[in-house]
RNA sequence: GCCCCCGUCGUCUAGCGGCCUAGGACGUCGCCCUCUCACGGCGGUAACGCCGGUUCAAAUCCGGUCGGGGGUACCA
């Protein structure tokens, strides 16, 4: 049995936990859950969080993709000490820049015990699986019982004479660096799981490089983890069965002079889609950058996020990121696999929302309206002073940025290319809809002051008490044909923001005058 | 096949042997507020996978079983 426990005179201030994504792809929800335990971690503990890439891979990597991952983690403010981007003793961040590290260190290993040259192929192995197969099935026909076989590389080479080396050699074959398994058993103590145990007959000697020389996520995980000094390694539940690999390689890291010791580990529970599945990046709510384009708030997401698999209180969702750090153990993170839910993400966020001041989602929203065209980019003087007026009306009834834009358009769109939702016209004007216009027009037209008392009072004598309308349908198709549609801020304010030419001239577009 | 992990309302979770006729949140349903929408308020709905055992007492501990997931690569 092997012992991966720290030494204990370790302190929290000089932990060190890591994120590690590869830029493939677009950057996914897992991975900010991911990034925030580990930040959390990081921050409660007053230690460090590094944050390094994986690009290993050349063929899958792009940089676009880098980008997107910078991109998310400052979105989120999930700062790192270490790393990309802002450097740090432990350089370089990038594993397609530390190939010498990786050289080096096969180097050391394959003059130890450790490792040891694998000259099969892989339909070799497979072959032989095939025959073991074989055997096993045929001596159960026969009743004899024994042990199935195990899938997966069977050590053929561990103990190979120099003779047959140099037969294959001789024969032109190349080999991969092995990392021989120890025997007996390794038991970890995996901080969110507890203590688990596999023993090392289950786990096949694995790669730890390609023939050409490449090292494998096999070997340069742990080598980076080892020479960057990370004391804590919390990752996805994936992972999992290949930790007492990594754990053995690491006692080989120590005899070598790379490590000290091995790290601790914590398996987080996956993020699962709909069904049973993880979720994967084929899945629309999977991709994090989304949520920033449909408006959630960064706070909004990671409140979220971290409710899938940790809670602050029994009976408390809500929370800062402050107070998360404040609370956050790794022991309280839960064992089970968590489904994304994109109602209460949108739930969640719709709170932090309720949180911020009006001058804060003003300013927030801003960039959603730019980039809607709604208000010009820079904000005109005009602009500025409707958005102030307007966002106090909108700010309470929104739960995501992005839904601003729709909400506020109708104030700042030139008369020219104001237009009607065609669906909400034809509902709502028809021939009473427009005698209630005509209507309002002219309980408005005479009106001396223009403010949303004078035209509540004005309206609802005119529609309520004149015509003897219910409120809802009086207002309706006023509605509809000053903001273009049946869902808006409160009407009488709007109107009032809007003002009176352009109130009225409306009215009259829908008259047909 | 073999190894490992997981199993409380539809969903996320609280629960660490008595505080549990199982709490909160999202969802959903009903009511109230209301010029639309949203907000807000009130109320309802709904779960310990199953079988054994330990114990005066089990959602909580043990064993088994079933179900789900992952691994078993010269992927990460």
């Amino acid at each position: 049995m092997t012992d991966s426990g720290l030494n204990n005179t370790l302190e929290p201030k000089d932990y060190r936990v890591r994120m590690a994504p590869s830029p493939t792809g677009s950057p996914h929800v897992g991975l900010v859950r991911t990034a925030l335990f580990n930040w959390a971690f990081a921050r409660h503990h007053g230690g460090t969080f590094v944050f390094r890439i994986e690009d290993t891979d050349k063929a899958r990597n792009t940089e676009e993709s880098y980008d997107g991952l910078i991109d998310l983690m400052r979105w989120l403010k999930l700062d790192w000490d270490e790393g990309v981007e802002v450097g740090g003793p432990y350089g370089p961040y990038r594993q397609s820049e530390r190939s010498d590290i990786y050289a080096d260190a096969l180097a050391r290993l394959r003059a130890s015990s450790h490792v040891y040259e694998c000259y099969c192929t892989g339909e070799e192995t497979t072959a032989r699986y095939e025959e073991r197969l074989a055997a096993y099935k045929a001596a159960k026909a026969e009743g004899i019982k024994g042990e199935a076989p195990a899938q997966g590389y069977d050590n053929y080479c561990r103990d190979l004479s120099e003779d047959q080396i140099k037969a294959y050699e001789a024969e032109g074959r190349t080999s991969v660096p092995r990392f021989r398994m120890p025997d007996g058993s390794i038991t970890f103590n995996d901080l969110v799981r507890g203590e688990v145990t596999f023993e090392t007959k289950h786990v096949p000697d694995y790669a730890l490089a390609r023939a050409n020389g490449d090292p494998l996520y096999t070997l340069t995980a742990p080598v980076d983890d080892a020479t960057m000094n990370i004391t804590h390694v919390f990752r996805g539940e994936d992972l999992l069965s290949s930790t007492p690999r990594q754990i053995a390689l690491f006692d080989a890291f120590v005899e070598v002079g790379l490590a000290e010791r091995a790290p601790e580990f914590g398996h987080l529970p996956y993020v699962m889609g709909q069904g049973n599945k993880k979720l994967s990046k084929r899945d629309p709510e999977a991709h994090a950058l989304k949520y920033r384009e449909a408006g959630f708030l960064p706070e909004g997401l990671l409140n979220y996020v971290a409710l899938l698999g940790w809670a602050i209180a029994a009976d408390r969702d809500i929370f800062t990121m402050e107070e998360m750090v404040e609370a956050f153990e790794i022991h309280d993170v839960v064992k089970n696999p968590a489904r994304f839910d994109v109602k209460k993400a949108e739930a969640i966020n719709a709170s932090h929302m309720r949180l911020l001041p009006v001058e804060e989602i003003t300013h927030r929203v801003i960039p959603y309206l730019k980039a809607d065209g709604v208000v010009s980019d820079p904000v005109s003087d005009p602009d500025a002073q409707m958005l102030e007026q307007a966002m106090p009306l909108v700010a309470e009834r929104i739960n995501k940025l992005g839904e601003a834009p729709d909400m506020l358009r109708f104030l700042f769109v030139p008369e020219a290319d104001f237009a009607l939702d065609e669906e909400d016209a034809a509902k709502l004007l028809d021939e009473a809809g427009l005698e209630v216009v005509q209507a309002s027009y002219d309980a408005l037209n005479g009106l001396s002051t223009w403010s949303t008392a004078e035209i509540q009072d004005a309206l609802t004598a005119a529609l309520i008490d004149g015509l003897e309308l219910k409120p809802r349908k009086a207002y309706g198709p006023v509605r509809v044909a000053v903001t273009g549609k049946r869902i808006s801020p409160p009407l009488f304010e709007s109107m009032e923001l809007l003002g009176r030419e352009r109130t009225l001239g409306r009215l009259k577009a829908v008259l047909g005058k």
